[in-house]
DNA sequence: TCACTTAGTTATCGTCTGATTACTTAATTC
DNA sequence: GAATTAAGTAATCAGACGATAACTAAGTGA
């Protein structure tokens, strides 16, 4: 396989294991199991396994912006950019450990490296937000806010619970703008492709 | 020192280290510095890691809910509720590591301890927000996710940029409910505090 | 004063982890 | 078809980390 299809397939990995366990939680072992590769090649792909985790924030942030330009783009719909932005954004909740990854890496902001491309990458989130989309600063930071909460439901794992607790199914049908299906739907191939891992003793 | 002194130091000690730099990141050798006892004493005292980690997470959702239950008894100010508790979360700021080790906490929901403790919590102070405090579902979510975005802030050390970014500088005074001064004050002394502390070679 | 408890420390160990080195195998080029 | 490059793997290492064991010093009560 090309080098640059196997480094993709590596970072895919990547970004769901980091999800799961976060930058010092994860192994590189255990990307390189993800990926179907040896321990050694996923370092020597990207040299050091911070310098992969910070190639695993700048895919996240690439696929992000490219999904918001897209629903900007889309103007064919007669829905409003406030919400079309907010449907591309719990889009983005299908490529698995991908909005964790970039949480992960928001809350490591004390770290020389990781801190700093953390924080670059939202303020250019807020960016293309005001002077892209036009959002006003109070639609900015509601919509910012909306998707920390968002993040945190997945990083709880909130969905878990919907049909357990009346109070976490309150909370997430309106956390949620209208795709809690989506996100449940989600959340149950997840639970039984952990379930198949754990079945053959991986 | 009484042992139970001692213990709740070392919480202290650990709720800022760990919220500087994670569960996984964060060394039993860290926190014994910072409490200033040795690092296999850390270890007695809590058992594990892990159990030292739960135990912080536990104190500081017992200081967050004291802290709106205080709000919420504080009836003489003709301040409306909603602002009250509002500044009452961003007072909790003050204690270093206490929100942002909640917030390691809650991304790390597929963790079987520390996941399950986060989620019990978190749906605690939507409960608190519900039933106790009044809110209406929305207004509990639109809290929620403005708490969450302020932990993010904290966690980017945004407050650093608030001088050097005019769309920082936006962004942190619409998400901070006019406390916005209180946080950069608590994050000048918290930068001094970190220059000392590399100046002694620590 | 002697026995006992409380509050710690020093020394050490086994395991895990990121990284390095050296080797292998299959294309591709000349 | 020999030489070179690309794409990997197996073996191994040095350091770090959580945990354990063994020891010590300072109260404290009978």
């Amino acid at each position: 396989m090309r080098a640059e299809d196997r480094r993709e397939l590596i970072l895919q990995a990547a970004t769901t294991v980091f999800g799961d366990h976060g930058y010092d939680g994860t192994t590189t072992a255990q990307v390189a199991r993800a990926a179907g590769v040896s321990q050694p090649y996923v370092v020597r792909v990207f040299g050091t396994k911070e310098k992969l985790f910070l190639a695993v924030l700048q895919r996240a942030l690439d696929h992000l912006l490219a999904a918001f330009r897209a629903a900007l783009t889309d103007t064919v719909s007669g829905v409003p950019i406030q919400r079309r932005i907010g449907l591309a954004y719990i889009g983005l909740a299908a490529d698995r450990g991908l909005l964790l990854s970039l949480m992960h890496g928001f809350v490591l902001g004390r770290d020389p490296e990781i801190g700093a491309a953390a924080r670059e990458g939202f303020i250019l989130v807020y960016r293309f937000l005001r002077h892209e989309a036009g959002f006003s600063p109070d639609e900015s930071q509601q919509f910012l806010a909306g998707g920390m909460l968002i993040n945190t439901m997945i990083g709880l794992r909130m969905t878990d619970d919907f049909d357990r607790d009346p109070d976490v199914h309150e909370l997430l049908t309106h956390a949620f703008p209208e795709k809690i299906d989506i996100m449940l739907e989600l959340a149950k191939t997840e639970r039984r492709e952990a379930a198949e891992r754990a079945g053959t003793g991986a």
